[in-house]
RNA sequence: GCUCCGUUGGUGUAGUCCGGCCAAUCAUUUUGGCCUUUCGAGCCGAAGACCUGGGUUCAAAUCCCAGACGGAGCACCA
């Protein structure tokens, strides 16, 4: 069986979201599955209106490595232009296009009417010197453009005489492209390099449904056969308040409702890797979409469960209370308590919490007076007024199911957290021993969630809230 | 307006091409129980779907027609 080779396109105008991690994901587990080849190629041909970031080709192959896949080759479509315009050359020569100096209004009215243009029969050689004079940048912006002379009666008027190149004033953002003025549009750049790359399966969203057949001229012409095509509807995502978009996010950060691409309430990879959310658990959840046409909206808690799995094992355990209030301890009052780590796995061993004369408790937890409730790895308590007694109970109290497990943290020696979440920051104090934690490393703070470890300072600790 | 496409539980998905074994799969979600010094972990159980209306057929989620709803494209964006 013939090699499958695949590629992904991505704008390189923005780090990516989770939008763009389906394509990474689909693909790269195609890839994977069918021991098949895969490209990554920046289609970064419009220096203009969706002008590439520097920052963004590293970016995204970062984005790639974090959803788990490597390409097998990376290319910038910016490197490219001889080898499209060579193309375009051919293509005039076959008489399958020619330069339009039409206004853009003016020929869509035209196009709606399937009418020709004053342009579209002038001679080959016309058009040819018109296009060398595109390519040495002899135009401005909206003077020229290269047209695929199709089907002006075609049925779609999205298929009739598509432009094929057009003129850009803005310099390319990359120095090596910076002199070039001539640059193709997708359906063009893309048609060239699919064909050049041997690319065998295009994957990729319906909003380019109808390239199939605008391209499928340029590979008539030319003699080549096209890809198999495979298209998905749009995807949203619950739980954010903010859309899957590149430039949207841009404002937003740009305004400051956001603090960078890696905020908690971004719909970013750089996001969710900051949340502790590993790359292979967003790949799962969005690989399990599949390609269907239909429009999807994914269910964080579909990436969220699917973490769970991965870190649920190697999370340490720590107390950690929000809101708590304060409570002195009395009675036979132990000087430390000793916790597992972990619940199953005994080899981590235990933390040490000193107890002191007081603790916190979640608000929420507070029993009624007189009422039990056991701090977990303490031992069972009585609320008195204003105070916490030991009752010296053992645990078959827990076990009869009177007396409920709840977390806590000694009053003195606990450790400021601040806790960011999408929804906003919160904070909380933990226990001690947290300040040992080290950064980076994904906790279980018991009965809140899990959270990574993003920084310790002298006066707070600041965690990123993964999920519950 | 023109052109495409889609519609299975809250969410996603399998099944639709080649009608029957589909009183519809799996995951997530919600939920009951057990276990457990947390649990959102583990084990056992439960809930919840074929857009509507016609037609063809012994038999339709699956084929045909119509409609509703949803989406995409008709850019000198990708």
């Amino acid at each position: 069986m013939a090699e499958v080779r695949l590629r992904c396109a991505p704008n390189p105008n923005g780090p990516w979201h989770i939008g763009h991690a389906r394509m990474g994901a689909v693909i790269g587990k195609y890839a994977d599955r069918y021991d098949g080849w895969m490209l990554c190629r920046f289609d970064d041909t419009d220096p203009a209106t969706k002008r590439p970031s520097l920052q963004a080709y590293d970016q995204i192959l970062d984005d790639l490595a974090y959803l788990g896949f490597k390409p097998d080759e990376v290319l910038r479509a910016s490197d490219r232009l001889e080898l499209y315009y060579e193309h375009a050359r051919d293509v005039i020569e076959l008489g399958g296009a020619y330069t339009c100096s039409c206004p853009a209004g003016e020929f869509s009215e035209r196009k709606s009417a399937g009418e020709a243009c004053p342009h579209r029969d002038r001679p080959i050689d016309e058009s040819l010197a018109a296009f060398d004079r595109m390519v040495a940048g002899e135009f401005s912006a909206g003077d020229r453009v290269l047209r695929i002379r199709t089907d002006l009666e075609a049925p779609n008027p999205a298929e009739r005489d598509w432009v094929a190149f057009r003129m850009v004033d803005e310099p390319h953002p990359r120095e090596d492209a910076a002199a070039d003025r001539c640059w193709p549009l997708l359906d063009f750049q893309s048609a060239i390099d699919d064909h050049h790359t041997q690319i065998t399966h295009i994957i990729r969203g319906k909003d380019l449904q109808d390239s199939v057949a605008r391209q499928g001229y340029l590979y008539e012409y030319l003699g080549w056969e096209y890809p198999t095509v495979l298209h998905w509807g749009r995807i949203s995502v619950d739980e954010y308040e903010f859309p899957l978009s590149t430039s949207t996010m841009g404002e937003r950060i740009e305004a400051g409702d956001l603090t960078g691409w890696d905020d908690p309430a971004a719909p970013t990879l750089q996001s969710l890797k900051r949340r502790g959310i590993r790359g292979a658990a967003v790949t799962d959840a969005l690989a399990e979409l599949g390609v269907s046409e239909s429009d999807v909206e994914l269910s964080m808690s579909s990436i969220y469960a699917r973490n769970r799995e991965r870190i649920d094992p190697i999370a340490d355990r720590y107390f950690l209370v929000r809101d708590g209030t304060r409570l002195p301890l009395v009675g036979d009052v132990p000087a430390t308590a000793e916790p597992p780590k972990h619940p199953t796995d005994e080899e981590r061993g235990n933390r040490t919490i000193p107890v002191g004369d007081a603790v916190r408790i979640e608000p929420g937890d507070l029993p009624a007076h007189g009422e039990r409730v056991w701090l977990k790895g303490l031992g069972c308590v009585r609320a008195m007024r204003e105070a916490l007694e030991l009752t010296g109970d053992s645990i078959e109290v827990v076990r009869d199911g009177d007396v409920p497990v709840i977390h806590w943290v000694p009053a003195g020696g606990a450790i400021p957290v601040t806790i960011r979440m999408p929804t906003g920051d919160s904070t909380g104090l933990a226990e001690p021993s947290f300040a040992e934690v080290d950064v980076d490393d994904v906790v279980q703070f018991e009965r809140v969630g899990f959270a990574r470890v993003d920084s310790h300072a002298r006066d707070e600790s600041i965690v990123y809230f993964a999920h519950n």
